[in-house]
DNA sequence: AAGACGAAAGTGGTTGA
DNA sequence: TCAACAACTTTCGTCTT
């Protein structure tokens, strides 16, 4: 049966309503060729099921050269819909038992069938999430090194089918920040946030899973590993970040860093550093790029120089 | 006037039943 | 799943330089 009746240009009509929500607000996104409902965001050219032939025939002779049998193109299987799906029955096309040998023969294609399927899946998801985690990367100014290994860490997730169920972007998210923790430069989880449109809440709920799935040794950020990036930002000396490692070290001898926020000791390290070295910085400031509170460095200050009974003669 | 200090009440995350 | 808990934050009044 020829598929070329009474179709020609199906599929040149203009999308202008959302097939899913009914909306009329259809935005397209050049740069990816997509069609998307402004409304609800999904994306309708990918969903469009053509049911005409993918080609045009203008004269009988094309007609009849291009025509054959077979469903339309589409390309929202990942085999674009052309594959021959191998059964699960052990029977062959005659209903026959099929022999032990043949039986197993079977059982390898279809295996390999599947799994060369999950891999374009795999492909497809992550032609989506690396433009976000390229965005991500960008726009919270991470390395390239670092941006190579968060794709790692998200390619690993998803093979794993930890993203299933969850959003892209939240999971793209996750992995930036466990690669930043990997590479000794953490960002705090509310930097992340702040970019990737997730909420707090999934988004570390989706650091967790990626951290248990994936059985990642990530050492938990000590307060050394904030100290040249604060200090940096304040633009203190190299010898002041030296006192403030030497402070640091000395306070975990005496166990007073146990369960207390590792950017707050660095802060306050970096406060007492600025002290001895003749750079004092304004509690407010170190705060500031430490995103935490004057209280807090109040407090961690006061603990150190309590415990290390440190002379600051201010 | 700016920075530092500390008390008190509030908040979000972890832990253990 | 819920409550207790410790760490941290917010707020605000006071003190010091």
């Amino acid at each position: 049966m020829s598929k070329t009746e009474g179709n020609e240009d199906s599929s040149n009509k203009e999308i202008v309503q959302c097939p899913e929500c009914g909306s009329r607000r259809i935005l397209r996104d050049y740069a990816r060729g997509d069609t998307i409902c402004g409304d609800c965001g999904i994306i309708i050219s990918d969903l469009m099921i053509d049911s005409g032939p993918e080609w045009r025939a203008f004269t009988a002779e094309e007609k009849r050269d291009r025509s054959r049998v077979g469903s339309p193109m589409t390309y929202r299987m990942p085999d674009k819909g052309l594959s021959t799906t191998i059964s699960r029955s052990d029977r062959d096309a005659y209903g026959r038992k099929l022999s032990p040998k043949r039986r197993a023969q079977i059982y390898r294609l279809r295996k390999w069938q599947v799994r060369t399927r999950v891999h374009s899946s795999i492909a497809r998801n992550l032609a989506q999430a690396m433009p976000e985690l390229n965005r991500i990367a960008s726009q919270i100014g991470i390395p390239r090194d670092i941006r190579e290994s968060a794709a790692v860490v998200y390619r690993k997730a998803l093979e794993k089918g930890l993203v299933r169920g969850r959003s892209i972007e939240s999971m793209v998210a996750a992995a930036v920040y466990l690669a930043c923790r990997l590479h000794k430069i953490p960002r705090p989880l509310d930097e992340v946030e702040s970019v990737a449109r997730v909420n707090r809440k999934e988004l570390a709920h989706c650091v967790r899973l990626i951290l248990r799935g994936l059985d990642l040794k990530i050492p938990r950020p000590t307060a050394t590993d904030f100290i040249s990036r604060f200090a940096n930002e304040l633009s203190m000396s190299g010898e002041s970040q030296k006192r403030a490692l030497e402070v640091i070290e000395k306070a975990s001898e005496m166990g007073i860093t146990g369960g207390k926020d590792p950017t707050g000791l660095a802060a306050a390290a970096l406060y007492i550093a600025g002290i001895l070295a003749g750079e004092r910085r304004a509690q407010r400031e170190i705060a500031e790029v430490a995103h935490v509170t004057e209280v807090t460095i109040r407090n961690r200050y006061k603990e150190i120089v309590r415990k290390l009974k440190m002379d600051l003669e201010v």
